[in-house]
DNA sequence: AAAAGGCTCCGAAACGTTTCGGGAGCGCAT
DNA sequence: ATGCGCTCCCGAAACGTTTCGGAGCCTTTT
């Protein structure tokens, strides 16, 4: 509890140059700001990070707007989210604060109430849609945000992304080039940027091998293990009909589609070869597959540390090309992936 | 961005009578009061919460931390607590805020550090120990908070539990009642206080009838469908010596417990009576139950107003007495209890 | 007629920090 | 001597709000 006016009297110093020695501001005696930092400890001091904002504009707290949806919740994934971003503000004694919106349309209202209350420096956007109101709205407010992905367009504020483009171009093309001619994609939820691009990349491949794109065989769910087996058994209804192949969006997907294939009596590679992104999350590993599985795999643990560094870059002003970044993946190839049956 | 001296301009008032008008102060005019929120209304006035905390020493900002801990993450039950906390604390137009500390050991510090930084006026504690030092700590540092659940010992402090003790000596009684003379149940984590109530709950109810106190008929785990399963099998490895009846100590065990039975051919409640305590969360109904099963009811989607209540009792100074409250539980009798087996 | 009390209102101080503008002291070149 | 630049420091204002102590006025009581 002791403030800067203690600290000044105790070394016969002004406040001033207590805040500027604790603050490394440079017009300081090397010797005066030793003799400030020590007594600081002792005395226990911890600056009053609502003084400081009021006075500077500054709080040192970032936050996180989510809505009350079940979807996200499935998965335990928004533990792993909030305790990754939590570890890196703290790192950079910043505090990380999580908020949760009452319903999806009073999303931007909280934003507006959390900002004109000023209490927050800025914000950490995750799964965007590729329209994106929130991005917009920040920006038109001119605060500080990053963003766990890219809305389509031209994404002219800070963001971390991994190129899902490129992995599900990839995917269809090695599955081409095994002679697949009747590929699958099992992705996630409709108009969330990342299922976008995916699918992107999945027609962008087919088409390069001037292959049909054929609608029923992209299919959209939220990404569990149920969606897995519910789609692939729909796919089999008919047997002719079934794909030799299925990208899965994530290891759930492809947990739900190694179970509907055993119960079909298909058999992978030989009658269907499956591929799928990994994020390396902790709860299930790709190494529980049999056949082992073949991945795209980046890390979803790896986009923390650089959200955070986007963020506080972005509230110190850094020039914007600083604060992007597109993580590239890891092609895994395993046994799950064979020649296309004639 | 409008503040209050905006508003005193605009109106011809002074800044203070402003304030105290729209903080419902009773020297006001009843018609100046008014005219000021209307103004507010209007000029979009949204109080800084910085310049607030700072003058009078509340946000309106409370707080739960918690650690990064797998166990509450498994069941996505901690989004529940949060959201529920949420929009109770928002609808009594206050924010708050979930923090997550680095690791177990780290936890008062982090309570150090928000309480002496100045931006929290009182926190939530869920998942209580028997002994815990949070507890502690706080009352130490004249903190505002409020338990979700009860410490051993006199509580004195504001708390919202439900009675873990009776609902597990009650369900006790009742198999008891119906001739079980071997009884087992599978609890929570250990030191947990709610498992070690509904322990003596349990361990009460045999003294009462003259039953020696088993041990090996008391086990604890994380409460999943895998802890049910197992510690099902495990009694039953020496056929003769399993137990006529399983007090579960919610749904996911009860679930693991159906499915180990079916598993080793035993019938409920034929061989095996069947109790369990249902949170009544959204994910598993009780009804997905066959044969029917019998609970201890009391939802937890119950808790998060009076929790948020007596935080805010507690900042504002309110006696303890009004502070502290038990929730009953409903005992609802279905088909997974029948009369022991001779 | 004076005192007392109740309404409304206001000025000023306070919360703890940052930051702006300046100023003293010193060495050095003009 | 003057001017300049550098280093180290300080007083005071500012951020937006709450709150303390009173002040003016009107009505009621003594």
């Amino acid at each position: 509890m002791a403030t800067l006016k203690d600290i000044s009297r105790h070394l016969n110093l002004s406040v001033t140059q207590v805040s500027r020695a604790l603050n490394d501001h440079s017009d300081v005696n090397e010797d005066t700001r030793r003799r400030v930092k020590e007594a600081a400890k002792i005395l226990k001091y911890q600056p009053n990070i609502t003084a400081r904002k009021l006075a500077s504009g500054r709080s040192g707290m970032v936050g996180l707007v989510m809505t009350h949806d079940p979807y996200l919740g499935a998965d335990g994934m928004w533990l792993e989210i909030v305790s990754g971003l939590s570890t890196q503000f703290s790192g950079r004694s910043m505090q990380f604060v999580l908020h949760v919106a009452q319903a999806s349309d009073s999303i931007l209202p909280t934003y507006q109430k959390l900002i004109s209350a000023g209490s927050l420096d800025g914000f950490v956007l995750v799964e965007p849609y590729a329209h994106d109101l929130r991005t917009e709205f920040l920006a038109a407010l001119q605060v500080p945000f990053v963003v766990h992905g890219r809305t389509s367009g031209r994404a002219n504020y800070p963001y971390y992304d991994i190129d899902n483009y490129g992995l599900a171009r990839d995917s269809a093309r090695h599955l081409i080039a095994q002679g697949h001619r009747r590929i699958a994609m099992i992705n996630g939820l409709e108009h969330r940027s990342y299922v976008e691009a995916r699918n992107d990349g999945f027609r962008a491949a087919l088409r390069e091998s001037g292959l049909p794109p054929e609608a029923s065989m992209i299919r959209h769910g939220v990404m569990t293990a149920a969606t897995g087996l519910v789609n692939t058994v729909q796919m089999f209804a008919d047997p002719g009909r079934g794909p030799t192949a299925i990208i899965c969006a994530n290891l759930l997907i492809a947990q739900g589609v190694y179970q509907a294939l055993e119960s079909l009596g298909l058999q992978v590679p030989h009658d269907v070869s499956v591929i799928a992104h990994d994020d390396a999350l902790i709860g299930l590993r790709d190494s529980a597959f049999f056949p082992a599985l073949t991945v795209t795999r980046s890390p979803l643990r790896d986009s923390w540390e650089p959200l955070a560094e986007f963020l506080t870059g972005a509230i110190e002003g850094k020039p914007l090309a600083e604060l992007q970044k597109i993580a590239q993946y890891e092609f895994i190839l395993r046994g799950s992936v064979g020649p296309a049956r004639a």
